[in-house]
RNA sequence: CGCGGGAUAGAGCAGUUCGGUAGCUCGUCGGGCUCAUAACCCGAAGGUCGAAGGUUCAAAUCCUUCUCCCGCAA
């Protein structure tokens, strides 16, 4: 078939890579437009326009796809479209371009967890499974048709990142399984069932600082949810503070508030009391500083 | 040219104002103590002070240029 991808990052870089094999042709890849600065110096392209380059796939950039993008895309004449993780609303008459229409991997069980932050939420949660979706795009967010979905166990200590990876790796194998299916005319659409249907909100960066009302173990979640990004932080001596990996330590003293530190040495770690329990955070950046384990953190810093 | 911080031993930092023996903490290795230890004591190794040029009797430190890393804001 052929194929245009829409993606900002490089979770399309599975699909695209498992379509080459699979011997569809990719008409192009629409990525966002380059951001213009980074830190004041030069244009830094987004790893999946470098990927694209460094493959020879054709790239488009949009400012706005409804308005820019239409023309170009009947152009090409697309038999399908694949959506991964792309922050732009599809029109309807896009949607109608490609003959297969436009197909889409949201990273959850849907009908649970539509909208922009699937992964993150589950982990806060605290959920032991979520999964991919495999689904056709409507004018609805995340409303559309299920062609096929797979559950995925969430590990213990995954992180946002890690899981985000794993299920981008999966949803790029059904993809080529629901392409099969829709080449052999096989592909069952399955109607979401609204009433069931949970929504996550986009995770902004006042949204990342963590509540030592918590309990310990929703800290860490919390904490392991958002890492790589946008990262857990917190409020320390008018320091912003990153934190990447913590632990629960069990701690119900009663004499100690929520959001004191217990401890602050290389010996027994950073320990801040939370609304249950305390906990130790392992992996911390100060501003302007490197990725610190917590004893490198401690050790040249005078208290 | 958006604002700012930084590069010194394997790691984290001080020293730069005012030029004059390369330091601290952690780690590593060796030894000691101990029933034992990630604890404690003693010792050792480990550096082109980001790069290049300049000033100087003398540069981590002063001047010029460059490279790289990071935080914020978008």
């Amino acid at each position: 078939m052929k194929i245009i991808i829409l993606g900002s990052n490089e979770f399309s870089i599975p699909t695209i890579e498992k379509l080459r094999q699979r011997g569809d042709e990719i008409l192009g890849v629409i990525c966002p437009p380059d951001k213009p600065n980074k830190r004041g110096k030069k244009i830094e392209y987004s790893f999946l326009k470098k990927f694209c380059l460094s493959e020879n796939i054709n790239i488009y950039q949009f400012n706005s796809i409804r308005n820019d993008g239409v023309e170009v895309l009947k152009t090409l004449k697309p038999d399908l479209m694949i959506i991964i993780s792309y922050g732009q609303i599809i029109s309807k008459d896009i949607i109608d371009i490609p003959k297969y229409k436009i197909i889409n991997i949201h990273p959850s069980l849907l009908p649970k967890y539509r909208g922009p932050s699937p992964i993150i939420s589950s982990i806060i949660n605290g959920d032991y499974e979520t999964g991919v979706t495999i689904m056709k795009i409507n004018e609805k967010l995340d409303a559309g048709e299920i062609l096929m979905q797979q559950a995925v166990k969430i590990e213990k200590e995954e992180t946002g990142g890690e899981l985000s990876k794993k299920l981008f790796e999966i949803g790029s194998e059904l993809i080529i399984q629901v392409m099969d299916l829709i080449e052999n005319g096989k592909v069952i659409e399955q109607l979401q069932n609204d009433a069931d249907a949970t929504y996550t909100k986009i995770i902004k960066k006042e949204d990342c600082f963590i509540d030592f009302n918590k309990s310990a173990e929703e800290i860490h979640n919390f904490i392991r949810a958002l890492n790589p990004s946008p990262v857990a932080k917190f409020n320390l001596n008018n320091e912003i503070i990153k934190v990447y990996k913590s632990e629960v330590v069990l701690n119900n003293n009663i004499d100690v508030k929520a959001g004191d530190i217990i401890s602050f040495n290389i010996k027994e770690g950073i320990i801040i009391k939370c609304g249950e329990n305390a906990i130790k955070l392992l992996t911390i950046q100060a501003p302007g500083g490197k990725i610190l384990d917590y004893k490198s953190f401690l050790n040249g810093r005078k208290n």
